[in-house]
RNA sequence: GGCGAGUUGGUGAAGUGGCUUAACACACUGCCCUUUCACGGCAGCAUUCACGGAUUCGAAUUCCGUACUCGUCACCA
């Protein structure tokens, strides 16, 4: 086809798009930017819940936007409606909000690159399709499935490489005349690339963390567009990432293999390229073999089971950071007072293979959040989480704020403070002991201890020698007191080496106090407990444990 | 099958030719501290970096081959 035949066949197929690459090249400049600022975005696909795996690329690229003082936006990438699900959409703005990853720009805050939601960008994308139809690098092919199919076949049983290239490109070289057959008996089409490669030579491109790598050149005439007009990923990713001026595009690396594909595009299209940037997917082991983290299969992939069971954002964002960064593990945990904002990341220390995602790891990095909240917001946070999954002990909290805030205070003030929650889930049977209505429902029907204890010699005690007074330290010395005098060793050690002079020693007598007073053998700190709950209270409770322990 | 990548302990990993008799963290085990638990402390947990060969005075680190794993080969992203 000669040059003026291209410019009609574009019209032709075409006769609605009246602007011109200039046009927007004009309407989206260059962005004005501090050096080494990057740009980043966020193209998830609106098919439902937010996958940790996405959420994992949406932090990276939030992270290195915000690090380097440039832009990460969101652009939704719904260009197969038949992926798209109701309310798609609100749930990806929603679980990024849910894990306060705000971007700069997106179809809810705006932005001067919009819009950013592919489907509102049919036009543009066509703008650039007719150009290159004009230029000859992209043309009309009316191939059936069925075409499609026995092309396929054919090149299964010659065993050479699938797709549409070289002589299998049937429609490649259509005239103008044929075309027009075609489009008046309304046979329906794609555009594909005319793709100028050849698979004989090389290219070469560095990627920032899996580094060189070099393909076979792209010689493929992949689809453009497809037959409803719509652009397929890779046409919309060269377009989009140019005209938004994307620096860095940071991606799962399943898409490695389209890299000579994308190059092409930008190269025929004269766009500069952006760094690339392929991120190994989260996997999981599963019966011995590894597999990327799966929606259907691992309630975990589902961003919104953290929230469920109870496990904070912020902790999830920590462990992110650590399989973000290998460093950042070790760095954290040097500089407690700091965050995740003042770290610096490289792409350098990005996994090259699969990250293996550690349920465990990341308990015990939600446990070392907990520690390192005072008991006041502890409180207020478990709270929140209630009100939203479980009301009814939400109520109770609040009934007892201020004893429940004493009690998640224990322990809590020196340099080693607990480490006994990692969910929101589980103060409430944690700290059963703390809420008199919860203790006296639940404590009995799961008494942790087999044991029977002297309640007459425990009551003894509370009546006529337990003084809520004291600190600590005195408190103690007056049980080991009273333990020396009803026959009990001071101490441990004093049991141990002669055991058949004591009836026990002292730890005996606390456990035995523990079990009425908190129903479990494990707390924090026994006296900051019964100083909380007071004398009348504990009687309360040691009566309660008498009648229930007596027959 | 073609193309691309990966392979260090129970797990995540550090490591970019000598400072590695392989960091750190999680998990686990033992001891210590201790009224319980948790915290903390100490010790143990890969004589070896998938395997074979090559380069080198010297290799987990470079090169070649083999095996295995993963990704991808759509009008899905």
């Amino acid at each position: 086809m000669t040059k003026e035949e291209r410019i009609e066949l574009a019209n032709l197929l075409f006769p609605n798009i009246k602007k011109t690459r200039d046009y927007y090249e004009n309407l989206y400049p260059e962005r004005d930017l501090k050096e080494g600022a990057m740009v980043t975005r966020f193209g998830p696909s609106p098919t439902g819940f937010v996958h940790m795996g996405s959420l994992f690329g949406a932090f990276t690229d939030s992270v290195f936007a915000k690090q380097t003082g440039g832009v990460f936006f969101l652009r939704i990438e719904d260009t197969d409606q038949k992926r798209s699900v109701e309310n798609g959409v609100e749930g990806i703005f929603n679980d990024l909000d849910a894990f306060d990853i705000k971007p700069d720009e997106s179809s809810k805050v705006g932005g001067k690159y919009g819009p950013y939601i592919q489907s509102e960008r049919t036009e543009i994308y066509q703008t650039y399709v007719k150009d290159l139809i004009v230029q000859g690098y992209a043309y009309p092919c009316f191939m059936t499935e069925e075409e499609g199919e026995a092309i396929r076949e054919e090149q299964e049983i010659n065993k050479v490489k699938l797709g549409i290239y070289g002589v299998y490109a049937v429609d490649r070289d259509l005239s103008l005349e044929e075309v027009k057959e075609h489009l008046n008996n309304n046979d329906e089409y794609v555009i594909r690339l005319k793709s100028p490669g050849n698979s004989k030579n090389e290219v070469e491109m560095v990627d920032l963390v899996k580094g060189k790598m070099k393909f076979p050149e792209h010689d493929m005439d992949s689809v453009l567009l497809k037959k409803d007009g719509t652009p397929t990923y890779h046409l919309a990713h060269a377009i989009d990432d140019h005209l938004m001026h994307t620096t860095h595009v940071i991606r799962g690396d399943e898409w490695v293999s389209s890299i000579p594909f994308h190059l092409q595009l930008f190269e025929i299209l004269g766009f500069k390229r952006p760094e690339y940037v392929h991120t190994a997917a989260i996997t999981k082991k599963d019966e011995g073999t590894i597999r990327k983290l799966s929606k259907r299969k691992d309630p975990e992939a589902k961003v919104s089971y953290y929230d469920e069971v109870g496990i904070p954002i912020e902790a999830v964002k920590l462990y992110l950071a650590t399989i973000l960064n290998s460093n950042f593990e070790e760095w954290y945990l040097q500089n407690p007072d700091k965050n995740i904002d003042d770290f610096t990341f490289t792409f350098e220390k990005m996994a090259i293979g699969g990250t293996l995602f550690d349920l465990e790891k990341l308990h015990n990095i939600s446990k070392t959040y907990f520690s390192r909240k005072s008991g006041k917001e502890v409180y207020e946070e478990t709270l929140t989480w209630a009100l939203k999954h479980d009301p009814e002990y939400a109520e109770l909290l609040k009934d007892n704020k201020e004893d429940m805030i004493k009690f998640l205070s224990i322990e809590k003030d020196g340099p080693r403070p607990r480490k006994d929650i990692s969910k929101y889930s589980e103060v409430k049977e944690e700290f059963s002991y703390a809420i008199d209505s919860l203790f006296e429902k639940e404590h009995y029907s799961k008494n942790e201890s087999e044991k029977e204890y002297d309640i007459d010699l425990v009551l003894d005690y509370v009546n006529n020698y337990l003084d809520l007074e004291t600190d600590n330290e005195t408190w103690f010395n007056e049980v080991k007191d009273f333990a020396v005098k009803n026959g009990y060793a001071a101490s441990p050690k004093d049991y141990k080496n002669n055991p058949d002079m004591y009836k026990g020693h002292v730890g005996d007598i606390c456990e035995a106090l523990r079990v009425m007073i908190t129903g479990r053998l494990k707390s924090p700190d026994l006296f900051s407990i019964m100083k909380i709950l007071g004398k009348v209270k504990i009687l309360r409770r040691i009566d309660l444990y008498k009648k229930n322990n007596t027959h």
